[in-house]
DNA sequence: ATAGCCTTGACT
DNA sequence: AGTCAAGGCTAT
């Protein structure tokens, strides 16, 4: 088995640096000032201080507020491909007088705090912008915010704007055909697309995004997805040829603001031990004492963990944007007269999924501990019951009762997909539906979730994974935290834990039926080409 | 190898 | 023209 071209620490150079594309982003604009000209981000605070080691910060640097040593570390790592062995435990102390002393630990704590390898040019081009100006900004003013209105509750204005930055980034891009390599390359490539600053050698010409509107709502970040970007303009998208259209709507603008426990929760009023400099993947669970544990830090290890694992989730808004751009361009590039049909644009939506999901194994430290055979061989065997977890959180969260919910932002109702899809799809449809409804009834949260996918991306029963034992530690760890979050969150629901397990097997088995299908249309031709999909059925079947 | 300072260039 | 986050240079 083999997974050509997955470069899980070598950012692949794409062939074509320079193009356009059109990204959207969340601006938040504070409801009174009129022209934003509020300058929030003038000056670096002169006490912020380092989340790797606690030196002065000297601005942002590949995803966020550093100091310039740890800037050029962690730029020296990912440029030279560097891999450390940490001589200690993994656990090395990070500080201004000690981080020099252990590169191993460093670097892992530059990742864990969310420093971005992709920020790191492989080009190496210097100058201009890239894709994380807007986070940048939304983060200045979020602490301009903080600082402003410290006690201040006043709603927030969100508006979408729509920029211009360049490249498709689409894996069905001309620089990625050529290959049935890997798909999991390409998303280097489209990392890497992201990247590049505007201007030079366009020869795209922008796909402008005619749904653009402003959105106002009452809410705190993070926001969920946005329904705005994508005003129901599909015209004929989801339509199959000769059959009715299926109608779809937007969500609601009340959908449903799920409770983002960890910003609730405070680090300061964490027990001194949880407070050290390292991550907490760094100090397994397995080690905290057997005996006689101390309940409260505990505790706090747990919940330290599960947040980290859940900093590594993809944001869902912005998912939702890349799949919409995504086939807004795809449809631009096909002309008014052949509108994808049904059955193509949902693979579409999948297959930028399953990137997205191949993303976040590649960047969540736990995954990144593996050897990269180990990685692709994990990823090969469990992407499709990541693909159903990922549809059935997304159900969980945002559906409303009947109605589906596309990764596009878009609910069809269960009844007109059925209505107008085969036997095979209707029985998957149904099925998954039974699912959602039994995990809603069990009020399935974000951390569960998460460890879900950790839990199925982490198998240990692959028989081809060499490195077994730390990929059943690993699972234990997350095992683990999982059954002391249900119990600890949820005290008067007996064995939540337990059912949720229980669920996993179906989980499986209908991401088994799920493949089937797929490849029987791939057979038929019904799949679209050079799609990550096709390329994972591929190698399953091979 | 580290880290402080310098240069670059898209964006405002 | 100013900003600032990239990469580069170089003394240590």
């Amino acid at each position: 088995m083999d997974l050509p071209g997955y470069h899980p620490q070598q950012p692949h150079l794409p062939v074509h640096p320079h193009g356009n594309q059109t990204e959207d982003m969340l601006i938040l604009e504070q409801s009174t000032s009129q022209g934003s000209n509020a300058d929030p981000g003038s000056r670096v605070d002169p006490e912020e201080s380092c989340p790797v080691c606690g030196d002065k910060v000297s601005g942002y640097h590949y995803g966020l507020l550093t100091c310039e040593s740890c800037k050029g570390f962690f730029k020296r790592s990912v440029q030279n491909n560097k891999k450390y062995t940490c001589a200690e435990q993994q656990s090395c102390p990070m500080n201004l007088s000690q981080r020099k002393r252990c590169p191993s630990c460093r670097f892992q704590k530059c990742l864990a705090v969310g420093m971005k390898r992709e920020a790191v040019r492989a080009d190496r081009m210097r100058g201009g912008r890239n894709k994380f100006g807007p986070l940048y900004r939304r983060d200045r003013q979020m602490k301009q915010q903080k600082v402003v209105h410290q006690t201040s509750t006043a709603p927030y204005r969100i508006k979408t704007e729509t920029t211009h930055i360049h490249r498709p980034t689409v894996p069905n891009d001309v620089h990625l055909i050529n290959s049935r390599t890997s798909a999991l390359l390409s998303s280097d490539a489209y990392h890497q697309s992201h990247m590049y600053p505007s201007g030079a050698g366009l020869s795209d010409a922008p796909v402008p995004l005619d749904c653009t509107m402003t959105a106002d709502r009452v809410l705190t970040p993070p926001q969920p997805p946005y329904s705005g970007l994508y005003n129901c303009t599909f015209p004929g998208y989801l339509q199959e040829k000769g059959e009715t259209p299926i109608s779809c709507s937007t969500i609601p603008t009340n959908y449903p603001v799920h409770p983002t426990p960890i910003s609730s929760f405070s680090l300061k009023s964490m027990p001194s031990s949880t407070l050290s400099s390292t991550p907490s993947f760094v100090t397994p669970l397995s080690k905290v004492p057997a005996q006689n544990p101390d309940t409260s830090s505990l505790e706090a290890l747990t919940h330290n963990f599960l947040s980290q694992l859940l900093e590594g989730e993809p944001d869902e808004s912005q998912l939702c944007a890349k799949v919409v751009a995504t086939l807004q361009r795809e449809q631009a590039n096909r002309g008014k007269h052949d509108c994808l049909n049904t059955f193509s644009i949902m693979c579409k939506m999948a297959d930028q999924t399953l990137f997205g999901l191949v993303e976040w194994a590649r960047n969540s430290a736990l995954f990144k501990e593996l050897q990269v055979e180990d990685q692709m061989v994990l990823l090969q065997s469990c992407w499709s019951e990541l693909l159903v977890l990922d549809h059935l959180c997304r159900q969980v969260i945002y559906s409303k009762e009947n109605c589906i919910y596309l990764v596009s932002g878009q609910q069809i109702e269960v009844s007109t997909i059925i209505s107008q899809a085969g036997a095979t799809l209707s029985g998957l449809v149904t099925r998954t539906q039974d699912l959602v409804s039994k995990l809603k009834a069990l009020q399935l949260d974000r951390h569960e979730f998460v460890c879900l996918k950790y839990l199925v991306l982490f198998n240990p029963d692959i028989k081809s994974v060499q490195n077994c034992r730390q990929v059943e530690q690993t699972q234990e760890k997350v095992n683990r935290a999982l059954m002391e979050h249900t119990q600890r969150s949820h005290p008067g629901h007996f064995d939540k834990f337990g059912q949720l397990l229980l669920r996993l097997p179906e989980v499986r088995s209908i991401s088994l039926q799920v493949e089937e299908y797929l490849y029987q249309r791939h057979l038929q031709g019904d799949l679209p080409c050079n799609s990550l999909l096709t390329e994972m059925l591929h190698t399953k079947h091979s």
